[in-house]
DNA sequence: TGGTGACGTGTCAGTTTTTACATGTCAATT
DNA sequence: AATTGACATGTAAAAACTGACACGTCACCA
């Protein structure tokens, strides 16, 4: 009851407890969407694992709920302990270093492959993040919605950044693989 | 049987496959370890997954075993299936973009927090960062125990790098709320 | 009127991952 | 001789997560 074990698997709540503080009351649905979006390289979920979720934080007094509207809209608003409870993970919670990359797992491995194989995939993998870097850019111009001003930036910036981190270690690996295999690129 | 599914999921079984592949045969027991430090900021696994999944593996021949020493140690080594399956979905799987990291999502959140507050935790995050950068920078300068040789490195840099930008954008994403919040920093 | 697509919530089976339990060897120290 | 800590492997229950199924509304367009 008094001991708060704030060790893992919390992240779920806690982010949704995020949403609902950075973007007011919302359903179910917008969360789901809101998780596609601004939170997507932090934290996913779908929205079989949302609902049933936000149906036990209102539970247990962290959300409450306004059922809305003909088409059963739920409007989660978030309480007073819900707000408690996210702060005390802020500001207690251990920062577990704890990541999960598909990404990141398989820029690890491409240098098994042969060196021109290797570079040519780091290249593809590169574009791939030129692409999201230029729809991040895009929304950084566009920053709307956000219910407190001046917050999402911080968040988006960084996704910026680590995303442009990704893109510049593919190419310059890339580089460097073919230098060392005497296998220099085509046109360049 | 032959129409393989990449989807999701083959996760844990490729960064074996590669764990076995950079660093040659290995028992669980060292791969379980290799998990916590070369491969960390990409994935993770418990040895408790790992025991399991190595014997699957070695059921479905991608790796082959041979028990050893008296502590019954069973040591696997990656098999031309293996090989294939490593190659092929570093070659034909899709890039997803499934990210799930605890740190960026209490950086994302951090904001949410009083400006004060707010700005003393992430220098306090800068400051754990910081350190894991050190760690990292002395594996780099030790930079042993790579059976092809040269081939972490690549890893390693992505990692500093990756790390080096939380870094930077905690300190001054800090500097700025303090800015915003007209309320500077002490000394400074 | 019928179709499509966004809105909106939910469940369930199966997979992945964690936590805890369980067992035993070997080398070095006390 | 006993303890400690690294070595070494496993299992089982529970939690987290995915993918598919399922149901129903509303607005717009043809």
């Amino acid at each position: 009851m008094s001991i708060l074990k704030y060790d893992e698997g919390m992240s779920l709540r806690i982010a949704l407890l995020g949403l609902l503080t950075t973007s007011g009351p919302s359903s179910g649905y917008d969360l789901a969407k809101r998780f596609e979006s601004s939170i997507n390289h932090a934290w996913q979920a779908r929205h079989s694992q949302i609902y049933p979720e936000l149906n036990k934080m209102a539970a247990d007094g962290l959300v409450t709920v306004e059922e809305e509207g003909p088409r059963g809209r739920k409007t989660y608003t978030i309480a007073a302990e819900g707000r408690r409870e996210l702060r005390e993970w802020l500001l207690e919670g251990t920062p577990s270093r704890s990541i999960r990359s598909e990404g990141a797992l398989r820029a690890f491995l491409l240098p098994t492959l042969e060196p021109h194989e290797a570079a040519a995939r780091l290249r593809a993998e590169a574009e791939v993040y030129t692409a999201r870097l230029a729809e991040l850019e895009a929304l950084k111009a566009a920053k709307a919605s956000w219910k407190r001003p001046g917050f999402g930036e911080h968040a988006l910036e960084l996704g910026i950044r680590q995303t442009r981190v990704v893109r510049d270690w593919a190419e310059e690996t890339a580089a460097e693989i073919e230098r060392a295999a005497g296998d220099p690129p085509g046109g360049e």
